[in-house]
DNA sequence: CTTACTTTGTTGAACCAGTAAACGAAGTGG
DNA sequence: CCACTTCGTTTACTGGTTCAACAAAGTAAG
């Protein structure tokens, strides 16, 4: 939002003050005012506005040291909530947030959206989200938005899947066709960039890298404090690197991509023959991802060399997106996490011999917290950044407070 | 910069009626009113002081259809100009621009800063600086700022140059150091950094990938329209990429870098024997890549088989890239730029092959028209670009006009 | 040549947001 | 109980944009 008249001055100055209480926590009004070099006038006046709008309240006075206690001003996490959704291969989930990122409502359901197609997976995320609108609405919320994770290549102007491999979806108006079943038009995004919005919002992180491994490998940037979009929306495509001309044949049909040495077939294959049990794909992933687990807590020498050389070239390929974007953190999501103790060494060796900067850049390698509703979350965040980055988005509602 | 008070509001206008004109070419006030959003008499009231201050200034009337036609308000290259300074390992390099990024002055010295070492070499970049600096303020002009590119790993932060191999420095300390000789603080970036901002100066390209062959191979990034900086500053090391494990050994002691293939050193390699002229470092280099371009033209088959591999190995790896980050354009550079008429097809057809978007992401493979200048040059519009983003820096100045 | 019409650019009143300074409010310490 | 400190509000003020009216400067038509 580029400002022009004194409302986007308002704008501005109501978003950096709700911004300050996010990210520094709850402070009194003449603690804001000295957060953000605003006057205390000014800054009482912003608070009220944002009470009015639901989006603070005054908690109890703080314990200063010496003249009036400050009444402190925190987030009021009551009335705005936000809704993320997402499609995967074998599920589908819905997480709510509310405006402090506290997760509300987590709803995860098994189900075949490959088998159901577009349209069909489209109504059981329909389904989803309207129960949550449904649900917060009669508790007097308001939803700032939706955002829906989908694993695949998104044009994210127009909210449309142009290609998701995994689910054989192209070309599909997700926006459209969810607005026409929800009333409200959700943002959409790729899983992995999703996640990374999550992880910069518990994190801090303004610069970091999000890596999930999955059937595939995903990537999602943030950096300057927001998502990496490039120019048509189709960034952190990190999978298909061609690291080893003399490597395997990866599903798209070339030889050598990175996740043919750090995808979850990859790590299935070097954990256990062909009729081992955590190779069977009838069964469900994390519990075959529990018994890998255990058998490398309990030693198993097969086991832990398998996770060494998953871990040795998760530092390699790691390594050229470190010296190409610099990021302060690289979270990794998915399976790399589940496994993440046995990664994480040989991973950070490969990373402090490859990384041309001092010190890797001061990046460090991390696990994600999130498990599972990285993805989820992060659309719901995306929503809430919407609010963060203008408040006066979020309807006045004098009554309250 | 975050707007507070109506002059931070000010700010903003005075640089969104500047960047108009920048992008978008002369307009008559109204014009600018009808495209910026703004009211007619704020439109104008910023056009006088941007007037006082020497950015614009009034030329002849536009031959309107009907009514009364408007006078052009357009840039005033006159007063404003900006510093560009390269520090190479055999020359020194200086340019001044004007405000609208015409080329007044290039000047190049050969000379030896390897053997200079870092304080010698310091003192040629700041007597380059110190004379175009006095000559400008002889005539009038005000310069908006200085900025150094140096080959190697930059804390951009402090302007301290962490590590230059070729120069065979590290730890300079270069804007402390030029502060004190010309009395400015220039802005210090990596040469491909500052490249890239020129390429985005003169195309408008908000998404771009700038790559330069040199010894090794160098990478600025533009996102969003401005420098992608990382968390350190230590972005675009693209020269490294471990892309074959059987590959040639690096001067970074790795095996398979990138640059072990697509660097200069490769394609002297490829184009002839150890007794070829062309391989002769004593030789000056562009007289050498000139006799290859003429091998090339005139059909030699060894010189025309290396270039196509050199320029499949450059899709190989720009495709890399392209996935991770979706520019909308990549620009060669260097000796790429020189050479890049028998590049470019191999190259395109690897980046069409290998990018997971459709269309290649709209991506294009174009060579620079700055040749070796695209540095220098961008360490102008880097201070330009301060003007732009903040017209009140310029001091006002009633007498003109 | 005059009149109607169109567009440009300026002017002055109005509005709105943030600032500064004064002041009452609410605590601590002696 | 009083001096002192900090909080938060109030009031007058400054600065920037907008709006509406109007003069300026052109074209088109009669």
């Amino acid at each position: 939002m580029e400002p022009r008249d004194q409302t986007d001055l308002r704008r501005a100055n109501l978003a950096l003050v709700l911004t300050a209480l996010r990210t520094r926590g709850p402070h009194s009004r003449a603690g804001l005012a000295r957060l953000t070099g605003l006057n205390k006038a000014t800054t009482s006046s912003l608070v009220t506005e944002l009470g009015h709008r639901g989006l603070v309240r005054l908690g109890d006075p703080a314990p200063g040291q010496f003249g009036r206690p400050g009444a402190l001003v925190e987030l009021d996490p009551g009335r705005v909530c936000a809704i993320g959704l997402e499609a995967n291969v074998d599920y589908a989930a819905v997480a709510v947030l509310d405006l402090a990122g506290d997760l509300l409502r987590h709803h995860r359901v098994a189900c075949d959206l490959v088998a159901l197609g577009p349209t069909g997976a489209l109504d059981v995320l329909a389904k989803l989200a309207a129960r949550e609108i449904a649900e917060a609405e009669a508790r007097g919320r308001w939803v700032a938005g939706v955002g829906v994770a989908v694993p695949g290549l998104i044009d994210v102007a127009d909210g449309v899947v142009k290609l998701a491999p995994n689910l054989g979806w192209r070309d599909v108006p997700v926006a459209a066709e969810l607005t026409e079943r929800i009333g409200v038009t959700p943002g959409v995004d790729n899983d992995a960039n999703f996640s990374a919005v999550a992880e910069h919002a518990v994190s801090g992180t303004s610069e970091l890298l999000y890596l999930t491994g999955e059937i595939g490998v995903g990537g999602g940037v943030i950096s300057g404090g927001s998502l990496l979009r490039g120019a048509t929306g189709f960034t952190g495509e990190v999978g298909h690197m061609p690291l080893d001309p003399a490597g395997q044949r990866c599903g798209c049909g070339r030889v050598g991509c990175w996740e043919t040495s750090v995808g979850l077939g990859a790590l299935l294959r070097a954990v256990g023959d062909a009729d081992d049990p955590v190779r069977d794909a009838a069964l469900d992933l994390e519990s075959r991802l529990e018994v890998i687990r255990e058998r490398a807590a309990s030693g198993d020498e097969r086991t832990l060399a398998a996770l060494r050389g998953i871990g040795t070239a998760l530092g390699v390929g790691a390594s050229i997106l470190i010296n190409v974007l610099n990021p302060a953190a690289v979270v990794l999501g998915g399976y790399f996490a589940v496994l993440g103790q046995w990664l994480l060494d040989p991973a950070r060796d490969e990373i402090s011999a490859r990384v041309l900067a001092p010190d890797s850049g001061g990046c460090e390698l991390v696990l994600s917290d999130l498990g599972f509703t990285a993805a989820v979350r992060g659309g719901a965040h995306a929503a809430l950044a919407e609010v963060f980055a203008d408040p006066t988005v979020v309807p006045e509602n004098r009554n309250t407070s």
